[in-house]
DNA sequence: GCCTTTCTACCTGTTTTCCGGTAGGCCTAA
DNA sequence: TTAGGCCTACCGGAAAACAGGTAGAAAGGC
């Protein structure tokens, strides 16, 4: 029988009690490690890479969104199955976009979970059905207006505004007094912008800006 | 029992008399009508609007992708139901976003097929699996940018690949490290191109970069 | 040879962005 | 009434971009 040798890392030990506990009837499954945080985790991936990695996304020290890529560094081997309560389709592609191979929520059933670390193991992609369908519906709703500036429920007014004056090629304090608010404001929509639209910075917003014909 | 009334177009009386005799067993539905190409059906449409529409995609006269906004027009209580042999995830959107319910492969069993007519009269939406899943897929790689490689005689090859990695959202230490080149090579490549293009600062840049088609 | 362009590398500053917080007021939906 | 979203405002610190220099090496044309 061939052995699935995983690893657990989640802020909460009463969590990881709980997976080690649930995956303790399944012989087929050896949980190698857990890790309550990213700086332990990244540790104990150089000893011992595990086939399947259970990812909380919430952790102490960084977000699980920056981790993948540097455990994907580590041990390109190791496929990374997300397990979280975050029920937000955004963050289902925005993890798998990074590398991820499967996306889990805590309330899954336990069978559940042990097909989706079975089908990661084997190369495949577990992704939690009711978020995907949500993905999905989503994407065909993105490709019915492009171009529309009405159809882009992620972004609030003030936001859109704040984004076509960033690719107007203004400064956040010129945006700030062309808009009369704070420049405290203005950067707050702006770090809001690189977080709902999971760019890393001005440049990733642009392309956006011009995806959504915001302008151009 | 609900009685589910249907319709039927097709260019090949075969497939509609194949059609109709697998339909023929189930009590539930009725098909109300059969046609052969777009005049025919959207004549007999006004008449007898059926709950539900088998539409093949390729007619004789117009395509059925041209057809359905016609359809939808006329009765839009209709629910579509792409039944067709083209393959394509990319048909699969298309005829989505323009209001049709469902679409599934001619080469369907005939249980998939009474499944899929019920769960779009249901107002529901039933897909190909299989073209659902490479159309998820797509979208998770919808970010990819393919690279053009115009001449833009004003920008070296140097600050060509430059900008083409800071539009792809890398930080000038990084494209420095993928360049094998010091970081204050890279800022100075970069620095000319916001002098050369007679930008103010990054957002910019991207702006040039895609009038140029250096990136999406 | 000389001149130009390009790529390379370095330096010193200043400005701006980026990151991750806190927090109150307002409005709306539950 | 409470919860949530949005806009507003603020803070501290790290990182990066921006601006304006100098300067050597290599390659090519005249």
């Amino acid at each position: 029988m061939r052995i699935i040798n995983i690893a657990i890392v989640d802020d909460h030990p009463l969590i990881i009690s709980g997976l080690v506990a649930i995956l303790r009837p399944y012989n087929q499954i050896v949980v190698g490690g857990t890790y309550t945080s990213a700086a332990g985790l990244l540790e104990g991936l150089k000893s011992t890479p595990p086939d399947v990695l259970l990812l909380d996304i919430l952790l102490p020290d960084i977000s699980g969104k920056e981790l993948v890529p540097a455990i994907r560094e580590l041990c390109p081997e190791t496929r990374i199955l997300v397990l979280t309560s975050l029920d937000m389709p955004s963050m289902v592609s925005s993890m798998l976009r990074r590398g991820c191979s499967g996306y889990l929520l805590k309330g899954a059933p336990s069978h559940t979970l042990i097909d989706a670390i079975e089908i990661v193991f084997d190369g495949g992609q577990y992704i939690e059905p009711k978020l995907k369908e949500q993905l999905f519906q989503n994407f065909l709703k993105f490709k019915e207006h492009p171009k529309n500036q009405m159809v882009i429920p992620e972004l609030t007014q003030r936001e859109k505004e704040v984004l076509t004056l960033i690719a107007a090629e203004y400064t956040t304090r010129e945006i700030a007094s062309k808009l009369f608010i704070s420049y405290y404001t203005a950067e707050n929509h702006r770090n809001n912008l690189i977080q709902k639209l999971d760019v890393k910075n001005t440049a990733g917003l642009i392309k956006v800006a011009i995806q959504i014909g915001l302008i151009k």
